[in-house]
DNA sequence: TTGAAAGCGGTACCAT
DNA sequence: ATGGTACCGCTTTCAA
């Protein structure tokens, strides 16, 4: 009795209308036959006596589920926060929820845990922020009949649907605004070099360098190790004087280096970043001049993708462009 | 014959067993009453058989889930993306998943589909970022007989269950540490005054200048436009040498517009911003001294608050600590 | 201590 | 075109 949720069943609003909860349920999801007549007083009915679909029974009887499994490495990063709001949107819009998890926490018990809420839940699909780590999770995940979208990275063995950036190509554009800026001495800096995206990058870097002597190191990225790290670079070729970097944050570290050696920014250092993350654009003297990583948009199209996977219908793999933007640090 | 689901239910292990469903549900749960050596047989057998309990089914008949709705304004700032993570962690702790939703379009049709998502989903409990247009969604919500933790910000008509911080508090400590440095001319930059906890803010910031004259501005919160605004305060008030914020772009904002004026940071000029975002520690050259709101905490003991209330136990709100942390920009 | 059976709210198949 | 009915997987009440 008491009203929550509706507590309206089909066979109430049958009921009302001497009708079978049957009639009802067609009525209400345009599916069966039924009178045009019929299921135009059935909807009126419904909203009503205010009823709403009861999702567990729905999906008990169905066996499918209106859930998207969201995977990503972090919650607490604008990044991936871009990335989910994108996929929250076009999932709101056609009924789904996410169930979000986090993979922070590499131990087979996290790992167990994501899986079984994804059992669990029975989600229909599935949305990754794929790291090698992840990938027996994947094939896990795969190997139940849940469809699977990459976002953002790509893991080649694993393969399938994806959404993705070209990052040789960004890398590319990165290097070339540096190069037109009449830098030659340009270094990089990445974070690890076994991840394809990263890997893309140094390629696009070392290919528009043609040559020349390449300067790069990894590096954990954080805005102190790649600003003591870049001192170093600064020692051991003093006229360096431009830093392409794998990621805001360690251009932004880089920038902090420059400038703490009184170089002027950019006639005597310049910085190019990857991701337009939040830092990007919001430095007080130096918003970065990066690579914007479509964030939302990648989101956007991974579930659409999801759901045409889950309508039946075939995809094929997403390339997005990622444009150069520039700003004071170039 | 899928493995879809583990497709192993409760009859399955039964008759592995011998025995009936009932005695197995209640093994897996520690309920009813039941010999230890058949409980332990129960459980053993349902591991080796990969038994993945379906929640459908479950919520179905006990008419509850193990869903926490998560209602906040963006998804896509970093400030609510640390909140969410801290809800995260203690749902995935305890078997709950969250169901976010994001009010950012505060239309009708958006609202309802909120509440719709909720209901559908049974959702055991809700946690809501609460602003004054949200307040009439908070009432259907509880009408509901689902229980209601707000965070960060509260609102007094709605009452019940909060994790919050003292804004007045962290104020004047804000405003202590400027006084400390010498500055007297000190202004204040705020979002908007018709919000608790702006308020709270800016009455710290009133009880701290003890009568000296105060200037202060309510500006939309992006860089550009605060710094603009930072320079209209100068013409008129050539002395302001320092300026605390309630949010830590404003602060960026004011000291973007005191360097442009070659002001020296932090002597001639110091500011103070509010939040600890992502942007704050993260500049290049002057991190910003501001108030950190403990948002991954305030995340956490909300949901464990949520938590002890679907236990049925009653919870008294909850202040937490918002301390100061000094960077280069005072 | 354990089994049998009902029923949660939907959907789908089989009649009529 | 519509109604009756079985059943999805699980919990719970009643019997044994």
């Amino acid at each position: 009795m008491s009203s929550r949720n509706g507590n309206v069943t089909l066979k109430d609003i049958g009921k009302a209308l001497n009708l079978s909860a049957r009639a009802v349920s067609n009525g209400l999801n345009n599916s069966g036959r039924l009178a045009p007549e019929t299921r135009k007083r059935i909807i009126e009915t419904a909203t009503r006596m205010g009823y709403v679909p009861n999702a567990a029974a729905r999906s008990l009887v169905t066996r499918k589920s209106r859930f998207i499994g969201v995977l990503i490495p972090y919650l607490n990063k604008s990044f991936f926060c871009n990335i989910i709001a994108g996929i929250g949107e076009v999932a709101g819009q056609n009924g789904f929820m996410m169930l979000l998890d986090s993979l922070d926490k590499p131990t087979r018990e996290q790992k167990e845990r994501v899986i079984s809420s994804l059992m669990q839940h029975n989600a229909a699909g599935v949305i990754l922020y794929p790291r090698k780590e992840d990938l027996e999770m994947a094939y896990l995940i795969r190997s139940m009949g849940v469809p699977v979208v990459q976002v953002m990275e790509y893991m080649p063995e694993f393969g399938g649907s994806s959404v993705t950036m070209d990052n040789f190509k960004a890398a590319c554009s990165a290097m070339k605004h540096l190069l037109s800026g009449g830098h030659t001495h340009i270094a990089y800096i990445g974070h690890n070099a076994d991840n394809a995206a990263q890997q893309e990058r140094f390629k696009g870097y070392e290919r528009c360098m043609k040559g020349r002597p390449l300067q790069f190191r990894y590096c954990r990225m954080t805005l102190e190790a790649v600003c003591a790290m870049t001192h170093e670079m600064f020692d051991e070729d003093p006229d360096l004087s431009a830093v392409f970097a794998a990621s805001d944050t360690a251009a932004l570290g880089a920038l902090r280096a420059a400038v703490e050696r009184n170089k002027l920014i950019p006639s005597q250092f310049a910085a190019v970043g990857f991701s337009d993350v939040e830092l990007a654009a919001n430095q007080i003297l130096y918003p970065l001049t990066t690579i914007v990583q479509p964030k939302e948009e990648t989101g956007i199209k991974a579930a659409q993708m999801l759901l045409e996977l889950l309508k039946g219908n075939s995809v094929s793999p997403l390339l997005l462009d990622a444009p150069l933007v520039i700003r004071k640090s170039s």
